[in-house]
DNA sequence: AACACGGGGTA
DNA sequence: TACCCAGTGTT
């Protein structure tokens, strides 16, 4: 239909007009366009950008990164969530630097073989780097074509996904896929926005969804997830110089984050008491000599859950705080700040408590 | 198909 | 508060 025939012109011609420079579309380098997909999955440009910056110019090649111990990944990734996607991200670094020599596989399909790339960062990849003919659909995707053709399908459903993924694939243009895509996800991120500013949309007066008034209804999506209420409540042994740290190894938040010594409870703790009781290595080989100095606490709120952090700043008199076999180990408070990623919120009560602590 | 996974921006 | 963001992996 000739709507739909006119769809492509017309949004690049918007994006000509329109389009922001970021520094992804100035390369075809396969490895700067996926990391930049990587750390544009569920983040919003402004956020990603600085990320981005530091990536690259800490890890100009793949081999860079590939080559970059994981701590220092999970550092530089400090703060932009999802950290799972900074773990999939060296991994698949060190394999395409080692079995396939630095060279980034050249279609959609063998893209998405690697570890953190689906269909959507597979699809952006492969028409960015090498303009292979496939729409990539994102969140700005789904609510520019359920707008403008009147898809109420839910987007997150199986049918609604593959529809999404037809649709944007028949209005792609052959052999135009990388400006295409970048468009379409320029127009739902500037122009067709969850609250838009219909009035100056050049689709306006073909966009179904705004002839039928169901602009705010558009895309239909199916939600579910209550928020979960957690209390984590740190003992941080210290000297005045180093501190007891652990890295977090469970499917849970923060995997692969450092952390205090930790109890969590599904209530307030009755106290102090209660951590010396639960954590077990204070029993064993951690030191149990030190003094209550002061205690922090801080509600974080997340997407799916709210987090009470409580933590105890605890001193010790001893040069030794101890160790065990349980993971747990002393970092100077020096690479606590500089080293060891940290969740946001504990980088939040180290910010604020970090000159308190090592001038005691 | 349903969940888990972060942190920040917006209305 | 609720929703959203250049989604993916696991169960």
């Amino acid at each position: 239909m000739s709507d739909e025939n006119n769809f492509d012109k017309r949004l690049l011609k918007w994006y000509e007009r329109t389009k922001r420079d970021l520094p992804w579309r100035n390369t075809r380098d396969p490895y700067r366009i996926w990391l930049s997909e990587i750390i544009l999955q569920q983040t919003r440009v402004e956020q990603g950008l600085p990320y981005y910056r530091r990536f690259t110019e800490n890890y100009p090649t793949v081999h860079d990164l590939a080559n970059a111990p994981e701590d220092e990944v999970m550092k530089l990734w400090e703060g932009l969530g999802y950290y799972s996607r900074a773990r999939n991200l060296h991994s698949s670094a060190k394999l395409v630097s080692s079995t396939m020599s630095g060279a980034f596989p050249d279609s959609s399909e063998q893209l998405q073989e690697l570890k953190g790339i689906g269909p959507y960062t597979a699809n952006a990849i492969a028409s960015f780097a090498f303009d292979e003919d496939v729409a990539v659909v994102d969140g700005n995707v789904h609510r520019v074509l359920s707008r403008i053709f009147n898809v109420s399908t839910p987007v997150n459903s199986t049918k609604g996904k593959a529809e999404f993924q037809a649709l944007a694939n028949k209005l792609l243009p052959t052999g135009h896929s990388a400006e295409f895509n970048q468009a379409m996800m320029e127009f739902g991120a500037l122009q067709c926005k969850p609250a838009p500013d219909c009035t100056i949309c050049p689709f306006a007066e073909m966009c179904e969804a705004k002839a039928q008034d169901k602009i705010s209804e558009l895309p239909v999506k199916e939600r579910k997830q209550a928020k979960k209420m957690r209390y984590l409540n740190y003992l941080m042994i210290h000297n005045g110089e180093r501190t007891l740290l652990q890295k977090r190894t469970n499917k849970d938040i923060w995997q692969n984050l450092h952390e205090f010594l930790l109890h969590e409870s599904s209530s307030e703790p009755a106290g102090i008491e209660e951590l010396i009781t639960n954590i077990k290595p204070l029993q064993g080989p951690i030191t149990s000599d030190f003094s209550i100095d002061d205690r922090w606490s801080s509600k974080h709120i997340l997407s799916h859950q709210i987090l009470h952090v409580n933590v105890w700043i605890a001193r010790s008199p001893q040069a030794s705080l101890g160790s065990s076999n349980d993971g747990i180990f002393e970092a100077s408070l020096d690479d606590v700040v500089n080293k060891y990623a940290l969740p946001v919120v504990l980088k939040r009560f180290v910010e604020e408590k970090y000159k308190d602590i090592v001038s005691q």
